[in-house]
DNA sequence: GGATCGTTTTGCAGTGACTGCAACTTTGCA
DNA sequence: TGCAAAGTTGCAGTCACTGCAAAACGATCC
């Protein structure tokens, strides 16, 4: 393999994973979801139905595209975080510069995912589905670095909401992209952040207390 | 029908949903959960098969038990709460009343459930799958509630964060049961209540825990 | 005690997601 | 060039899940 860059191996299985993910945020949203099977989606990426199980564990997955490598890459992050953050700031921080990257790199399916969530928003709590694993890394990390016993509520809690908050903000984000996703996850974050018993909501009307 | 009480009809409805669930719990417990068909499910209930997805969408679904009165129960509850109860509080009520009458209606199928999710504690963010057109319910009264706008984020945060207080309390209950659920999940929920932020974790620094 | 109507149950046939396995092809490296 | 490791593919099989139309059942009216 090259010293530095990527090998030609690892070039093409990137290549491949992409095009699986488009093809199938693709199809999903000009002929709907569920009307996209996977031998479809296989054969526009050029690979067999059997590969597209090499790279996603299920159709869903493949719809948010979810990677690998992320949950390693936050964790790290996490954990690398200058002592004087909090673990809600690194962790936060974490999530929002997730997103950004992502929105940088591939804005375009986003809008796509739109489309295809505006019609089915369960998919977004669906494409969470398989992601214990990963939450189970990033709660240990937020764990380590807070110095919290396995045993805590918090990091796990903390993690959680994270995801939450994703969904919560593209759900919102697909009905009206008035406000960008990226500002909308970084509120929802500081929701969590600030409590939710404090919110006063800026509403008038109704309770009149 | 009798006027009051349910029918015979409702009646076996009901016992049916309960067998099919116990079921499915049972047997999962027993054999570990992907080790179960739905025919050895519906087998032991005494119903066909066809009936098995009559009442649930999915085996995930069947494992957990969702009742579809829950969502519609705590949706009234929250908006029946008198009006000096703060949209947090009521929303935290109406999830706290539900968990401790399921947990008195059915402890003994928890401690099964507990079996089961202690091998496999993925099953418990896939059994949310489906949720979310209780989710969405529930947002609603929720912003009613607030006297939000439908497109405030508020709500669906408050809602998803009752569900993670859940997810998150029944893990941690599942590795070890020497808290109540019940106690674990009022704890995530005035987490999220106070503010993730602001947490100061009683940690007293180091890994050496 | 039927006749009747709405509801629930059931069987059946079909679709498609997903898995394990055992070739086969491609890439990395000496 | 040649070998080992990694990736791809086809195939056969299992099983969750769906739509449909017939049958069984419960409620109601006479």
């Amino acid at each position: 393999m090259n010293q530095l860059g990527e090998s030609l191996r690892d070039r093409k299985k990137r290549r491949t994973r992409a095009a699986l993910e488009r093809a199938t945020v693709r199809l999903a949203a000009e002929k709907g979801y569920d009307h996209v099977t996977v031998e479809e989606i296989a054969a526009e990426a050029d690979v067999s139905v059997r590969t597209f199980f090499n790279y996603f564990v299920s159709k869903d997955e493949a719809l948010i595209g979810a990677d690998p490598e992320t949950g390693p890459r936050m964790a790290e992050r996490i954990l690398a975080a200058p002592d004087e953050v909090t673990p809600f700031q690194a962790y936060r921080d974490s999530v929002l510069a997730e997103i950004t990257d992502e929105l940088n790199n591939a804005r375009d399916l986003w809008l796509l995912r739109k489309e295809v969530l505006m019609q089915r928003p369960d998919l977004l709590v669906r494409a969470f589905a398989n992601s214990a694993e990963s939450e189970q890394l990033l709660a240990n990390a937020v764990g380590r670095r807070a110095g919290l016993p396995e045993s805590d509520l918090y990091p796990r809690l903390l993690v959680a909401a994270g995801s939450a908050a994703f969904r919560c903000a593209v759900t919102r984000w697909a009905l009206d992209d008035s406000v960008a996703l990226g500002d909308l996850v970084r509120d929802a974050l500081d929701l969590f952040g600030t409590g939710l018993a404090h919110v006063p909501p800026h509403h008038h009307e109704g309770g009149s207390s």
